[in-house]
DNA sequence: ATGTTAAATTGTAATGATTACAATTTAGTA
DNA sequence: TACTAAATTGTAATCATTACAATTTAACAT
């Protein structure tokens, strides 16, 4: 399994933190992920819940989403993609377009670890909400 | 000018804010602009500068960058750009790159109104220091 | 030029996400 | 089963940003 693989200890937190992740493609933040998975597991600390994300962002497992501004989003790490953010809902949806800049970006020198597409704007259903008024 | 332009109350801080950002193209932090204004402006409050920093962004002169997950950092919209950001020693970076894929936003029906294009690893300059060691 | 007023500025207090830390518990190994 | 370094927990601290109320002022009308 990814932990094993990693050399990351395998505990029953970073299970859940990990197995919330893969089950919900929302982009959630910390406290979100702290808040549900709470429920079922009372002992949770919030603590534990930044220590495991910022643990499965080292090694690259998840990456942290700078896109709101005020909060981090957390993200299964699978393959390149991009993010647009509505400004209205706060919602966080992928975009799956290539980016081309990959390689050009060499000629700066700069050893690149990532890689964030953002888009911001308002989403096709606040448009709509829009509209109405 | 460009505040009259954008139909912003013409004020001094407002002025010094943005003059400080048309001659430092580091993408300060809020707190930089107001700890380097200050010896000359006394009287300014950090308060204010976030008020003119927010007013900027609205009219779409200046845009803030949420790359570094801590903090806003600030720049003049001279045309777009991506930005790299050294995780060791913060600095950011202009990337003179085109984005090829505005176009292709469009057929997901939201409105857009900001791109950003993040890069994040080691720059030049400290990979230099790395290797000393 | 002067007066008026809505908006801007200021200083302070509050907010809220994230981090620091020390005590306790536990995963992995022998 | 026992050992130990690492992980978890709860609480307190940090720090960028925002809220708010009192004061000042830019823009406009007289
Ligand atoms: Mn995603
Ligand atoms: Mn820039
Ligand atoms: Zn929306
Ligand atoms: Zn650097």
């Amino acid at each position: 399994m990814i932990l094993k693989d990693n050399n990351i200890k395998i505990t029953p937190q970073r299970l859940v933190v990990l197995e919330y992740l893969d089950k919900n493609c929302t982009h959630p933040t910390a406290d979100e992920i702290y808040s549900y998975l709470k429920k079922k597991n009372p002992s949770l600390s919030k603590t534990t819940v930044y220590n495991a994300l910022e643990t499965l962002s080292k090694h690259g497992i998840i990456q942290s989403l700078t896109i709101s501004g005020y909060e981090l989003r957390y993200d299964l790490d699978h393959g390149m993609h991009h993010h647009f953010y509505c400004k209205i809902c706060g919602r966080i949806v992928d975009i799956e377009l290539k980016c081309p800049n990959v390689e050009k970006m060499k000629k700066y020198g700069h050893e690149i670890e990532e890689i964030h597409g953002y888009i911001k704007g308002i989403c096709k259903k606040c448009l709509k909400e829009k509209d109405k008024k």
